[in-house]
DNA sequence: TGTACATCAGTGAACGCGCGTTCACTGATGTAC
DNA sequence: TGTACATCAGTGAACGCGCGTTCACTGATGTAC
């Protein structure tokens, strides 16, 4: 509406770009659609973001920042349970978050758009990381297994709740039923434990 | 070069939309650019093609078909070994093909462009499926499963692959080096086994 | 406290680009007789 | 076997659209004196 000086508009896109991202997904983005969310001219934006990618990285260093948050205050709430409840319980939070949020989800790990090189975002995403191996490592001092393995097995769970996210998001996405797991609560992990 | 009636002009837009997946990505492919690639002009297509959508679910189609025929040769290679091993060796299939075929695996799982209605898709995508739950199946067996604890099972097996490939592929897409596992060999699975 | 002025953070018109789509057209092919 | 004609499968010019980007501009804000 004229208002020059909106203060604070570099945030006030984030926001537009992050509605709009949720109503048509992240091929509906434009530094144009963001800057018409915000009510503000189209060229607005090119004095906060150098391109929509710049944009993105930032909505996803957000991203990575809430997604962090959520498995922390999970692990904090279940601390007084065993080691391998704790695993399912922030496990399990992982897949809440993909199910929440599934747009921001798919933009977390999506590779085009992102700019990896970008410091605060890889420093967002080795927290994130760094959140869920920190989680998974009293199982591991449990069972007594040597570096190699343990850097194994946490690639192996980190793949099973983050394939297990995306088939679901996926599935929920796009198709009606198909393929893809059903079921929005994860199953008990130890089932691959009799199972292999 | 000014022929008429090219003769396959449909299988011909597929292989270029192919060429143009591996060398830019998803982001980079129009129907314009197929067109272009294949030596026509860029009207050409519709005759053929409703819309890129489309194109891309036929391709998506061949590349779930490839995906499938894979994961069945190598199955068949290794007939003679124990069910746990058969397990463990076609999941690394899994995340060869991955590998291999990066932004086709990654055209295959994304949802927007895919018309996930279309008959031939879904027959496609649920032959890969059953494909691979095929492959657990005599897993379960040996441990004597229940059906709902084999069809959670199936999904976790399914996840774990699934989310390997996706980490790795995602990573070698585009950041360096931050996050994401880093080999290209699947973990024993039993690891899993020895965890949980 | 008031005035002058530099700087900041917007506006809105204009540009060129690649896109999908439409359209009148035309060369190649297949079929009827 | 040859000719007439319908149909198929392309061409290329044109259109409108949304995009990012540039540009001269201008209102709001902060600072110096």
């Amino acid at each position: 509406m004229g208002e020059y000086h909106h203060g604070d508009l570099a945030n006030a896109l984030l926001q537009s770009a992050r509605a709009i991202l949720n109503e048509k997904g992240i091929h509906g983005l434009s530094l144009r659609a963001c800057a018409a969310h915000a009510g503000v001219s189209h060229a607005a934006p090119t004095y906060h973001f150098k391109s929509l990618g710049g944009l993105l990285t930032d909505l996803a260093v957000i991203a990575y920042d809430e997604f962090t948050a959520a498995l922390q205050e999970k692990y904090a709430l279940v601390s007084h349970e065993s080691p391998n409840d704790r695993l399912q319980k922030v496990c399990q939070a992982y897949v809440d978050f993909a199910l929440k949020e599934p747009q921001l989800f798919e933009l977390m790990f999506s590779s085009s758009p992102l700019d990896f090189e970008n410091v605060r975002l890889k420093s967002s995403a080795a927290k994130a990381y760094q959140q869920l191996t920190g989680i998974v490592h009293p199982v591991f001092d449990a069972k007594g297994l040597n570096e190699s393995k343990r850097e194994q097995a946490e690639a192996l769970i980190w793949s099973v709740v983050h394939g297990y996210a995306s088939l679901i998001i996926n599935k929920q996405v796009s198709h009606g039923e198909c393929t893809a797991p059903s079921k929005t609560t994860l199953p008990d992990l130890s089932l691959l434990g009799d199972l292999l």
